[in-house]
DNA sequence: TAGCACAGTTCCAAATCAGAACTCACTCGG
DNA sequence: CCGAGTGAGTTCTGATTTGGAACTGTGCTA
């Protein structure tokens, strides 16, 4: 399978990871997340070769994650920045985090976590449904595909 | 900057990728999700070449996401199921799904979605904070280092 | 006039991946 | 007993993608 087949398939999974599911996206769109929005800068942040970071960028903006905007001219320079599309990612840079923290144990105490920004207390980031409220798991909740039945889900495993 | 490296990173997002921050391994733990369990089975579906299928299958199952386990003898035969770990991925899951039926637009119709599995009823996740109850929005959670000051976030993006 | 900054681009070597064939341990049908 | 079939891999080779480092172009500052 050609990686850019995965842009129209069916599974929201495959499309999604056509856009975010290389090795370097997400840690790009977390520096945008951070407020950082400038190539030089990104580039030292995450140790990504140039060319990369540069080709990243690139198909960020073309599918309209990140827009490229010039924040000065003489020379003209152009700075990345979110669309509403890009953060509509945050939640699922926010459950890897959670996850991350929970499961691939850091060394040493989590040494990045999740506060509010008004009280500073610390957030416990948990996925409900937002007609029920109730909390969505793998047990719960499941695929459906509009033409076939949905395969058989978690329940006995 | 190695990938391995990322293992030991201090950002929790660089920890959650270098278990599941590759081409491939979002989509094998996406069929885990839907109950399939058998090599032959996850390789046709996905398409991936055997080789990379197998690499990733050991790949996760030394970081805990999923369990290898016989379901015969003679000849032994192994399938492999999500541990503990590996289901709590599924928020990560979820949120790129929902993120991508909502952004990466599908040829026609969302073709898969996310249903109750008592009611049927279509579900809309949200990030909410256990505590508060309150959502989760990069402008209302800010990532804290435990040394360093936050960055400035995405307040006046 | 000589650096210096920023945002890239270019080139080559190294790592990773795709595709196809091969292995191994069995089972089953004749 | 022989040959085909099944499931879970492994091995090979050639194509793609990365990493690393140097180079380019435009303008600023000393």
């Amino acid at each position: 399978m050609k990686w850019n087949d995965l842009e129209s398939d069916a599974c929201p999974v495959a499309r999604g990871l056509s856009v975010v599911g290389d090795r370097w996206t997400m840690l790009v769109l977390r520096d945008c997340f951070l407020g950082i929005r400038r190539f030089e800068q990104m580039q030292e942040r995450l140790g990504i070769t140039r060319h990369i970071l540069a080709d990243r960028l690139r198909k960020l903006e073309a599918a309209g994650v990140l827009r490229r905007e010039p924040y000065q001219e003489r020379p003209l320079r152009h700075e990345y920045r979110l669309t509403e599309r890009g953060k509509a990612l945050y939640p699922v840079l926010v459950s890897l985090i959670a996850w991350a923290n929970a499961h691939v144990p850091p060394p040493g105490e989590p040494s990045v976590t999740l506060v509010s920004k008004e009280t500073g207390a610390p957030i416990a980031p948990v996925l409900v449904d937002a007609r029920t409220g109730k909390q969505i798991t793998a047990r719960s909740v499941t695929a459906q595909t509009r033409d076939a039945p949905p395969l058989r889900g978690l329940d006995q495993s």
